[in-house]
DNA sequence: ATATCGATGCCCT
DNA sequence: GGGCATCGATATG
């Protein structure tokens, strides 16, 4: 069946789709929500993906998003509707991934890093490194490894080349601080998988 | 292991 | 013109 070819099947056991109200419901959540549910989620784009094992929560109301002095060309996706891919150069060199959230305008949440399952040959080539941890740990390393660029900047993550899928086992995850950042440092809003060995960073006590 | 620094381009004031 | 939700190389413990 075509529709089955365009689907690529997750390696882990337990993995399930999501229903279009499911999904819905999801991405209607508040940031930080959002973003410790992500840990552990299966995030695929056109073959190549793996765990969600690291993110970070922004919001309108928080000095350190880019939604925080409104509306721009840059950021209007985070103001459009939820499920949907902000993507925006960072450092003026690298991609970097955001799913757009919440039950009003302005929130999203930076994908950090994924444990790698799927497409590892093309993720290598991409990345110019063998080493398994150096693939996708970090926001702009990750992109690299599944080659998302601006153009995916306002498409809907429920369809290709995206595919999300919840986990069904449980998962312990870990809270901190922002990477990065100038503003609002304290607000622990980084989510981790505790124990993961493929982290842009350690987690650091807080 | 952690620290520092330069690259690089676009957004925004 | 200033600042930046980063990365890789380099230096050092």
């Amino acid at each position: 069946m075509l529709l089955m070819q365009s689907v690529p099947l997750p390696s882990h056991a337990g993995a399930t789709t999501m229903s279009e109200t499911e999904f819905a419901r999801f991405f209607s959540q508040p940031a930080p929500a959002l973003a410790a549910d992500l840990i552990g989620t299966t995030l695929m784009f056109d073959g190549a993906g793996g765990i969600i094992v690291e993110t970070e929560a922004y919001d309108r109301d928080d000095p350190a998003s880019h939604a925080a002095r409104g509306q721009t060309r840059r950021n209007a996706s985070m103001f459009g509707p939820p499920g949907r891919a902000y993507v925006y150069r960072s450092y003026g060199i690298h991609w970097c991934l955001n799913m757009v959230c919440g039950d009003r305008a302005g929130s999203a949440v930076l994908i950090r890093a994924l444990q790698p399952t799927e497409g590892l040959d093309v993720m290598r080539e991409r990345r110019g490194t063998s080493d398994i941890r150096l693939l996708c740990n970090g926001p702009g390393r990750l992109c690299q490894a599944l080659g998302i660029t601006g153009t995916l900047d306002g498409k809907p993550l429920d369809a290709p080349p995206f595919w999300i899928s919840r986990g069904t086992e449980p998962v312990e995850t870990a809270a901190g601080r922002r990477i990065g950042l100038t503003r609002a440092v304290e607000t622990p809003w980084r989510f981790v998988l505790a124990g993961s060995r493929f982290l842009s960073r350690p987690m650091a006590a807080l």
